[in-house]
DNA sequence: CATGAATGAGTTTTCATTCAT
DNA sequence: AATGAATGAAAACTCATTCAT
């Protein structure tokens, strides 16, 4: 395996016009990678895209890897933004409504944009980067445990970690491959269908 | 430098010795694939630990992406024929045993070559090479959807097209995650009790 | 890009602030030099150890090359300060004890600043700097030849240049051999005793 | 300090035309370091001067410092031939004779390529290379010393091993001054009067 | 057919220096 | 004066691919 990529930022832009360039770098990044793709990215041409010279680049991300971590990190922050706001008040709902918000939390986060989101979970390498997507599904899976707490009366399961398990990674997967590889068929009505099935598979394994 | 990629061998290899060369250079890719990541996958590389000039390689392969794609091809190749062997007389079987099956057949699957697949599956630029992995799974989802039209009766869903495209991601996903990222601490009865929450899943979800 | 290096200093620091300024970026640069060799002496790297802005390194040093030069004067300064006091008296005395006296002074130099002394010795180029140096081992040359001088009737040599030449060269290489290369082994005695081994060998050679 | 630089040799080239190759690039590198200083050997302005590509040259050496090392290398092998085949007959003759044939090796070794000496020894970076350095001048205290075994009863000296360092070190930098600085206006005569002067003074020590 | 020497465009990265604030 | 953001030429190095032998 490869060795450790460096990707924590090389400085922190303080002032107004380097807060700029950084944003206007990660920017860059994700229209690349959404456009034409990981091996394009190249750190010369992120610059180019973003209009700032290579080495204002190198002052903030001490490599390509960072470049992508930052685009990763933004993106799952948004993520989870929308997703904590959703969830909010799901823990006072009954099974079959919380579950279905669930559905359509993860629906909406990769809606949210479905490109990058595409490119970011098929294209980029998996190396050193590992922790920061572990601790990204750990904060949903840790939501939906919580959930699956609160509401252990409605539960026809025993061992919640297990079923925690199956639950996050059933809505991830049909949620991601409704929406990245259907997603241009798969709208209005159909994905409604599609969040009630989700909902019903998931709601009746619980309910057993 | 690498322009459009071109996948198909550039010669079959007919003789006794063309074909020992082209195994080991698919051998020696897969290989490096696993122990050291996609990068370190150069063409010169493969050659070398294939024990093959370099010129050699070319004679076999038009290209680097040729090479990769035969690792797939061959990777697939092996699954699918597990895949068809195992599920021959499950088209017989009830519901309850026909889903185990299937489940168990993708954990199989998994296993047979975990880290190859998790290599395939996370860190392959998909360029180019899309058709491949959708005539992959569209034979697995055909597979299924067949299955499905047989055992109509013990069904309580309508739609056998989203259906099956539900289950087919559902147990995917579940088994894919459960042997890659949990597959050390997943041994034995561990195992068989994902096995079967899984099938209880799909299950549920098709008998209502 | 550099160019023509200038070594000039660009403005002489007057005020007190500026005064500690450029003293401190001195002392970073040397600093540096001794720890992480001269490659890793970037302009970026001694503003920021001397933690001073590199706008501010460019408001005294025109260029890298002046702030190196300016080390090696500093250093240079410090050994003929030192050189000069010791060897005061030395024209009172005969010739056994000037020798000694001047290779004892030799290896006091080395000493003053070993590492520093070696990285200037072997690792800076020399690059339009080679006046200074020159300067430098001249003024040593001229004090051992203006001792010879008064010390003539002792003297079995004509050829005062080439003796001083032959001198000069000889206690230098012994006294820096000894003390970078051997520095660590050769304390207290056994320095001693290659004090009086230099001081025999010239003085030897002198007297015929 | 710096890492550990690879300076092994990447590949050895085996066929006639990569020999070649290899020859030019040394030849190149040489030519480029007596000409132009340390500073504008690149590797790009070496591959171009020896007309080969900067493939190639990556080829055969790991890094910059590697095509350094093999001048080196080279020269201290022509040196070393040169020493060895001078110094054949030496062990049979007297003091007198023997150091004047060592003083005079010094001086041709130091002829052989006086430029490229200079700048190996000037302007260099002393990194990870110093164990070849220490080899070569290793070889030849040992040489010399092993000489003073042989001719023991003419000396008046117990410590042979100091003994060897002091002359090797002051042979050493003799020659190289008088070549290096003023090798110039250091002809024929002149030469030889050096030459004289130095193996006295060597002599005389060691006598007593 | 096999070999491996050669290619060179392209990539990442550094760092001396300038200049707007 | 001081600051630090920005610059960009240039350096080291890789690797898919070609081609002479």
């Amino acid at each position: 395996m490869a060795k450790k990529p460096v990707t924590k930022p090389r400085k922190i832009a303080v002032q107004e016009r380097s807060r700029a360039t950084v944003g206007s770098l990660i920017e860059a990044t994700a229209r690349i990678l959404v456009k034409e793709g990981f091996d394009k990215a190249s750190t010369n041409r992120v610059a180019e895209v973003a209009g700032v010279s290579i080495g204002s680049l190198y002052q903030y991300f001490p490599s390509k890897e960072a470049l992508v971590a930052a685009v990763i990190e933004r993106h799952q922050q948004q993520i989870m933004q929308m997703v904590r706001s959703e969830l909010a008040q799901v823990r006072a709902q009954p099974l079959d409504q919380a579950i279905r918000r669930f559905v359509a939390v993860a629906v909406a986060a990769h809606r949210l944009d479905p490109q990058l989101h595409r490119v970011l979970a098929e294209q980029i390498p998996r190396v050193g980067r590992l922790e920061k997507l572990e601790t990204f599904s750990r904060e949903n899976f840790s939501l939906f445990r919580a959930y699956l707490e609160t509401a252990r009366d409605e539960l026809a399961v025993d061992d919640l970690e297990l079923a925690s398990f199956v639950c996050v990674t059933t809505i991830e997967a049909l949620t991601h491959n409704a929406v990245l590889h259907h997603g241009k068929v798969l709208t209005g009505d159909r994905m409604d269908a599609l969040i009630d099935e989700g909902a019903r598979l998931v709601t009746g394994y619980l309910k057993g």
